[in-house]
DNA sequence: GTGAAAGCGCTAACAA
DNA sequence: TTGTTAGCGCTTTCAC
C-alpha cells in the first residue's frame, strides 16, 4: 500500500484532511455532517476517512468542543441481580433516548475513598450529566457539583436539594407486604434486615413493616444485622422456635438464606413458618414460590433518564426544581406466605 | 469569599497555580507527585487545588500525555445474572490490580450497528486496552485494532491471531453434563440450545452433549432454537411424551422455562423426567436443586484481567503470542436429574 | 463552500 | 527546584 498508512487509531484528522485535499476545519464540518461543505467534498472526506480507518479522538474532540456527549453511571456492584437489571434498564432506556452512557462500578463493599475515586473519574471526563445508581456516595460528596452537572439518583431515595431521583418506594413495599402477612392472619413475625448503615433499602423497608406490623396488633422481633445474607438468621429460627409464624425478610438473599436454615432445620415452608422477601426479581423465583414484592426497576430506570435527559435539554438547570420520583412495586404473592 | 471563586469543574489548573503562586508545570508535577518539587510548594498547591474544589480535566490531561490510563471493557446486556456476575468480577480484579475500568453496554438483541458504535466509543477514548465481553463483536471487527492496542475476549472463544482470550471451555461443559446424564442411565435424551448464531456459547455445549451422548450409545433429538427462552420448550414436552427421559438445556433460563412447562403439564422432575441446564450462578438454584454446571466465571475474570495488566506492561506487545486460556466448571449433581 | 488561526486544559522536554 | 515553550487532536469563529 502507499505511504500514507498509519495503523488506525494513529491517523488523525489532518491525515484525512490531507488526504482529501482539503483542510482540517472542512473535514471536521463533513465528518459529523454540521455546517456548510460541497456534498461530493463530503463524500470523499468520508471515503478516505474510511480508508485510513480513522477514529475521531474524543478527548480530543470534547476538549476543542467544550462539552460532553456522554452521561456518567455510577453502579454499585452487578452481582446482585436488582443491580444488574438496574445497569441494564438504564443503559436501554439511555439507548433509546440517544443518550451514551459510561460506567464506573464500585464493589459493594468499598471503603469511601473508592468511591469519591470513582466519582472523580467520571467528573474527569467531565461527562454532560451523572446518575447515581449507588447508595455507598453521600449527598455531601455529591453536593459541591449539584450545579454543574445534572445529577440524578436512581433507586435510593434522597432528601439533599438539587440531586434529583426515580427511586424505589421502600416504606410502601414493607408496608405492603406487612399488610400481606397480617391479612393472612399471623400476629407473631420476625423482622430480618440489614441495618440502617448496612443498605438503606432494607433498613426502611423493615422499618415500615414493623410499624405496619405493630398496627395491626402483632408481635414484632425486629433483627437488625450485617451486610452477609446469612447474618441473624439464626436467631429468626430461635424464634420461629419460640413461636412466631411468619419471618419478613427485607431482600430476596436473606429470605433465600432463611430457607435453607429452615430446610437444614427440617422445618417446612409454609407448613410450619411463612416466609416473604423483597426485590422479586430472581430468576426462578416463581419456581421456588417465593412470597415477594417485585421492585419496579423499569420505572425507575426510565424515569432517571427520561429526567436526565430533560435537564441536558433544559437551557436553564437552575430553572428545574429538584424532582422526586418515588415509584411502588407489585406484590407478588407466592406460596412461602400462607394463611395460619 | 473571595473573587477567585470559580463553578468547582471549571477550575482549571492554572487557576489552582496562580493561587498558589507557581508555574503550570509546577502545579502539575505537585498534583501528580511525580518529578521534583520543594514538599512546603506541594502542600500549598495541594491545598489550594483542595479549596477551589479542582478536578483534574482527564480528557486535557491524557490528551497532553498521549496515553490513556483506563482500559475499556464492552459488556453483554447485564439482565443475566452470568453477565452481571462476570462484570462484578472483572470490576473487582481490574480493581485489584490497579487497572481503571470504563464499561460501554450493549443490548443482548443490538444489531451489528450498535456493537461498532460501542466499539468506536471506547477506542475515541483511546483506552489502553480492550476487555470483550459480548460475543456480538466479531473478530473482524477487533482485528483492525489488535495491533494497536490489546484486545482480550473475556468468556468466549476466539480463534483470531492478536486477539487473546480468558473463555469458558463449553465443549468440556457439554460434555461433563452428558457424561453425567448417561451414568444415570438416560439413552433417550432432549438436548435444547439456541443456534449457533444465537448463543455461541450454547451452540458448543450442544454439539458436546450431543456427540457424548450418541458416543454413550443414547438416542438424541436436538432442538436447535431461537433465543428466548420458552423456544422449543412445546417440541421439547413432545419429545418426552414420546419416550425421551431426560431434556438437557445448554442453558438455565431454558431449564427454568422447561421446569415450568413440566410442572403445567403435570409432570414431576426427576420423576417422570430428569432435566439439567448449565452456567450455574442463579441465586437461589440450590434451593431449586438444578441440576447444572458451574461456569468458572472467577477463573476468567481473573485470567482476563491478569492478562490485560501483562499486555499492558509488557515493553513489546507483539512480542507476546496469543493467548488462549480455557477454564472448565464443576459439575452440580442437584436433584432434578436422577437415575432411571 | 472553505481555510487560517486561536485555543480547549494539560503535560513534558528543556532551560534556567 | 521551578518556569518556559511547545504541542496533543480537535473544534470553531471569522474572514475569504
Amino acid at each position: 500500500m502507499s505511504s500514507d498508512e498509519r495503523p488506525a487509531l494513529r491517523v488523525t484528522i489532518s491525515d484525512v484532511a490531507a488526504a482529501a485535499g482539503v483542510s482540517r476545519a472542512t473535514a471536521t464540518r463533513a465528518l459529523k455532517g454540521e455546517g456548510r461543505f460541497a456534498p461530493e467534498t463530503q463524500e470523499r472526506i468520508l471515503a478516505e476517512a474510511e480508508r485510513l480507518g480513522y477514529v475521531r479522538n474524543t478527548m480530543a474532540a470534547e476538549l476543542a468542543a467544550g462539552r460532553t456527549g456522554t452521561v456518567g453511571l455510577m453502579l454499585r456492584d452487578a452481582s446482585n441481580p436488582a443491580y444488574g437489571l438496574l445497569f441494564s434498564r438504564l443503559q436501554d432506556e439511555a439507548h433509546r433516548r440517544g443518550l451514551d452512557l459510561v460506567t464506573v462500578t464500585i464493589g459493594a463493599d468499598e471503603q469511601g475513598a473508592e468511591q469519591v475515586n470513582a466519582l472523580h473519574r467520571l467528573l474527569g471526563m467531565r461527562v454532560a450529566g451523572l446518575i447515581v445508581a449507588t447508595g455507598g456516595i453521600t449527598a455531601a460528596q455529591l453536593a459541591p457539583f449539584a450545579d454543574q452537572v445534572p445529577i440524578v439518583r436512581a433507586g435510593r431515595v434522597e432528601t439533599a436539594e438539587g440531586i434529583h431521583t426515580a427511586h424505589y418506594d421502600d416504606p410502601s413495599h414493607g408496608e405492603l407486604l406487612a399488610s400481606h402477612v397480617l391479612s393472612l392472619g399471623h400476629s407473631r413475625v420476625v423482622v430480618l434486615s440489614g441495618a440502617e448503615d448496612v443498605s438503606l433499602a432494607e433498613h426502611l423497608r423493615a422499618t415500615a413493616m414493623e410499624q405496619t406490623l405493630r398496627a395491626g396488633g402483632a408481635s414484632v422481633t425486629l433483627l437488625s444485622v450485617g451486610a452477609a445474607p446469612t447474618d441473624g438468621v439464626d436467631e429468626a429460627l430461635d424464634a420461629v422456635r419460640a413461636g412466631a409464624t411468619a419471618v419478613m425478610c427485607a431482600s430476596d438473599y436473606r429470605q433465600l438464606a432463611v430457607m435453607r436454615a429452615l430446610r437444614d432445620a427440617g422445618l417446612s415452608v409454609p407448613g410450619d413458618v411463612s416466609v416473604t422477601g423483597c426485590d422479586g426479581i430472581l430468576p426462578g423465583a416463581d419456581l421456588l414460590g417465593l412470597t415477594t414484592l417485585r421492585i419496579p426497576v423499569e420505572a425507575v430506570a426510565a424515569a432517571a433518564v427520561e429526567t436526565m435527559q430533560r435537564l441536558l435539554s433544559g437551557s436553564d438547570a437552575d430553572a428545574v426544581p429538584t424532582v422526586r420520583q418515588p415509584f411502588v412495586g407489585t406484590l407478588v404473592p407466592g406460596t412461602t406466605a400462607a394463611a395460619l
